[in-house]
DNA sequence: AAGAGACTCAACCGCCAGACT
DNA sequence: TAGTCTGGCGGTTGAGTCTCT
């Protein structure tokens, strides 16, 4: 088929900024049919538009679902540390951010986010600081004077505490409140191959947190299986949208130890337990790949490898 | 007030993978 | 099995807007 032939059959294709008139036909025709084949679209609402073209207007900007404004503080946190576990997978970012399209993340990492970290002293692209010069590091595992800490695997930053974050502790008689919960980091969990935890209790994760009945070895008698942590506090990504029961969860039931964990690139922040009735709280620490309990009153000093 | 440069953001382009023929 | 179609994705572009001098 000839260049002339082919030209005469198909009507010329608009291309760039869509009129009020063309945005009200195609979302009048998505309301009314769905979008369907996206190829067959453009005939059917009376558009001269390619499909790929309808497709990215409805999903950039005439989607009803859409947050229309500036990113939020949180919003921006989250996007960094998503983006510190996955890197330039804008869809896969957006999909953690409801009602933000990727085109609209990468817009804002590519004018504003990476320039931020920059400010920070942080490349944007391995998010590990730029120079070490500057930084005062040496050692790309250890704290910077920002309180924060970067661990040279997984090349992300996590917000440090020293202090105890609110935990809750579970007992077997506890309904496990994870059962409803879409995990927001289901494919990036790293592994805890001791220590605590509850196994499969974290759906979408496998593997997350093993139960270990090595747990004794800490020191604590009668440590119970039900170990969780409040991810909201410490690590960004995570809010009480996501865990939406953080609110709700009883503290301190006896005998059993809380410890404070995230996943991805979120690395626990501190650890409070309730042991026979006396309480401790405990700093968590992630260097080298690690995270390690420290208690010397306690003679607890336990590292564990996360990768 | 005006011009230059920086910034924003909507949209396009090319590539790829999966489905289908 | 190979070719084609389609949807999805990330990179890039460029027009419009904002800010600074």
């Amino acid at each position: 088929m000839g260049r002339n032939s082919s030209s005469q059959q198909k009507p010329k294709l608009r291309k760039g900024l869509w009129s009020p008139d063309e945005d009200e036909k195609l979302l009048n025709h998505i309301t009314k049919h769905g979008h369907g084949c996206w190829s067959a679209i453009p005939k059917l609402a009376g558009l001269q538009r390619c499909g790929k073209s309808c497709r990215l207007r409805w999903i950039n900007y005439l989607r009803p679902d859409l947050k229309r404004g500036t990113f939020t503080q949180e919003e921006e946190d989250l996007i960094i540390e998503l983006h510190a576990v996955l890197g330039n997978k804008w869809s896969q970012i957006a999909a953690h951010l409801p009602g933000r399209t990727d085109n609209e993340i990468k817009n804002l990492w590519n004018s504003s986010l990476k320039k931020k970290l920059r400010q920070r002293g942080i490349d944007p692209t391995t998010h590990k600081p730029l120079s070490e010069e500057n930084m005062s590091l040496t050692n790309t595992d250890e704290r910077s004077p920002t309180g924060t800490y970067v661990d040279n695997k997984c090349t992300a930053t996590c917000s440090y505490k020293t202090t105890p974050v609110d935990m809750f502790l579970l007992d077997d008689n506890v309904p496990n409140p994870f059962g409803n919960i879409s995990f927001p980091l289901s494919s990036h969990g790293f592994e805890v191959n001791s220590g605590f935890g509850y196994e499969n209790a974290i759906p979408n994760i496998p593997s997350v947190v093993h139960q270990d009945s090595s747990s004794e070895s800490l020191g604590f008698p009668n440590v119970a299986n039900s170990i969780w942590c409040d991810m909201r506090h410490d690590c960004s990504f995570f809010d009480s949208n996501h865990l939406p029961w953080i609110e709700e969860i009883t503290t301190n039931q006896d005998d059993q130890v809380g410890v404070g964990m995230g996943t991805g690139m979120g690395i626990g922040i501190g650890i409070e337990a309730d042991c026979l009735g006396q309480s401790l709280s405990l700093p968590i620490e992630m260097q080298n790949h690690t995270i390690s309990l420290f208690d010397e009153s306690k003679g607890l000093n336990m590292t564990q490898q996360l990768f």
